[in-house]
DNA sequence: TTGAAAGCGGTACCAG
DNA sequence: CTGGTACCGCTTTCAA
């Protein structure tokens, strides 16, 4: 089924059929009926990839996410899909589950579908990749890795000032010993993640803390905790990287009798819907995933009237949202 | 950047670079080399569309999703996915929100991008479709809602079977005031599941039921729950459509001094991890979500040796999960 | 083993 | 307002 056949059925020139499917230029109202209703008749739909290949253009924006079972990512995935529909744009989504190869495949992947713009809302890295991207000339925005460059926009949250504002808090609490939860992906000092909550306890002389990782999920974050604590090592407050490892960690202390907050505090980070929802609710740090996922669309997607968002780099403070799931130490000893 | 580039670039003709770039046929070591060279130098990645459209074919299946933001539909892609790419396909997700004027947007969209198969995982229904699908030549599989014909397949849970268990249970318990918690998809008696709910009830004379919907999130089954106890109706047990408007049910109760399963029981269906992760874990119906999205894969993607999995019909019977959430209705007395 | 050229299904420019 | 036609970038005969 093509123009051509649209076009005979009709009879008019594929570039009437054309003409009408774009409506574009000005077509006789009667001529356009009959291709209207040829056009019907067959259920003709326009082969996509001749379009974007005859056009140059795609109108197809690119997001790849590291997890997108996790609420955190898929949010912003979610106001990106939203945000770009609303400007007539497709959006194409890839998961790479934190693993690098995927990333890069991903990317090239997105490359040779020439898609108008590309988000990577991930936290792996693969450095050779963006001497390929800037080359590609796509548009691109990076969120929590990389760094500005000519065609790359960047967009980052402080996440250091987050980690601290949650020690700090629980500092004010009476904690000393502190656990943090993460997953492989932040694993190793390499990791900002993994650095600014070193360097957030370090600032602090009585504080001593132990980490353990396990999968970005409720069970990975059961897992962590559990071997956390097998090790030997007594903390009387979890950090977690993110909400969803908390609830895992919920769980496993729930099981072992530990109760929260009363005999161990717990904190997420995200501040994602979920975070509300379990018991005891968590107290987290809110990232603005919404606004995210607009400053990445904005950057992504020239608007008509708005400047096209110019700054190379975001950078995004988030604040700590108090719960029930910390409390103070000394009430353990009650 | 392009085939002609590259070929000039290696000195060959752009037929050659396609040879290699598909490692067709034989292609002398020495000059494949140099071609590999070229394409590394200029960074080329190939277009997608023009490879599609020359070739005929595009190894991509298309999967559209009701909610990808409830785990249960996110299980099953998440399958599709995997196994799809085992089989060097690529996948595309369309999300509908339950709108079926998304639905219809996202196969035409699917339609347009010529997939090699498209799975429909969701609630809704626009009966126009299946004849345009079926025009189309695609091979389909709609799980939940329509019928098998020339080229789609059928994958149903057997729903009612389902919540028959449930309600039986609870009955068992003690239960006689059912209320039942769905989302906006499923109102109405034309659908299958409200439909099924209500019939299971209607089975056992000494049983009351009432419903209340919202949306399907962590929030609308909270909502839902809210309307249902604020209209004076006052069951002791809760049957939710699914764990994530349970999950949120469970919220609502907790805020409201109701304890679970003391005072009301609470029911999910799916059974998707979360479940387990709550508090208190909810009892369930589990769903085997990979093994759909198994079922799913095999009848889009022909296999090599296998056969190209026939049944034209899957039904699945769900299994009741027992947790924490149900206990005896006499226990309120207590 | 390699090259030339005819499409694949549209778009868009140029005439008429 | 409509038709003819030269591409878009790649695959795939057909010959050499």
């Amino acid at each position: 089924m093509n123009l051509e056949q649209v076009a005979r059925r009709a009879k008019v020139s594929t570039a009437t059929v054309s003409r009408v499917l774009n409506n574009a230029s000005v077509v006789k109202n009667s001529t356009r009926t009959r291709v209207v209703k040829a056009i019907e008749e067959l259920k003709y739909y326009p082969n996509l990839h001749a379009r974007s290949l005859a056009g140059g253009k795609s109108r197809t924006i690119g997001v790849i996410v590291s997890n997108l079972e996790n609420p955190f990512f898929f949010d912003i995935y979610k106001t990106i899909e939203s945000d770009a529909h609303a400007r007539g744009y497709e959006v194409v989504m890839a998961n790479t589950d934190y693993r690098s190869e995927q990333l890069v495949s991903s990317i090239r992947l997105m490359i040779g579908r020439r898609v108008a713009g590309l988000a990577c809302i991930v936290s792996e890295m693969a450095p050779e990749l963006i001497e390929e991207l800037e080359q590609s000339r796509i548009p691109v925005v990076f969120y929590d890795v990389g760094r500005p460059r000519p065609n790359i926009t960047n967009i980052r949250v402080n996440y250091r000032r987050g980690i601290e504002k949650v020690v700090d808090y629980l500092h004010s609490l009476g904690h000393r010993k502190l656990g943090f939860i993460g997953h492989h992906a932040i694993l190793g000092p390499i990791n900002e993640r993994m650095k600014a909550a070193m360097d957030a306890v370090a600032r602090i002389p009585s504080l001593e803390v132990r980490a353990a990782a396990d999968a970005d999920t409720l069970e990975g974050g059961r897992q962590a905790t559990r071997a956390l604590l097998a090790s030997g090592f007594a903390p009387t407050a979890l950090i977690c990287v993110n909400d969803i490892m908390a609830v895992g960690s919920l769980r496993e202390l729930r099981e072992r009798g530990i109760g929260v907050p009363r005999d161990m505090s717990v904190t997420g980070f995200d501040n994602v819907k979920l975070s509300e929802f379990c018991y005891p609710a968590l107290t987290t740090v809110d990232i603005p995933r919404e606004r995210i996922g607009h400053i990445v669309c904005d950057s992504l997607v020239p608007r008509p009237g708005k400047p096209p968002a110019a700054d190379p780099e975001v950078v995004i403070d988030p604040e700590l949202v108090l719960r029930d799931s910390t409390g103070p130490a000394a009430a353990r000893e009650a």
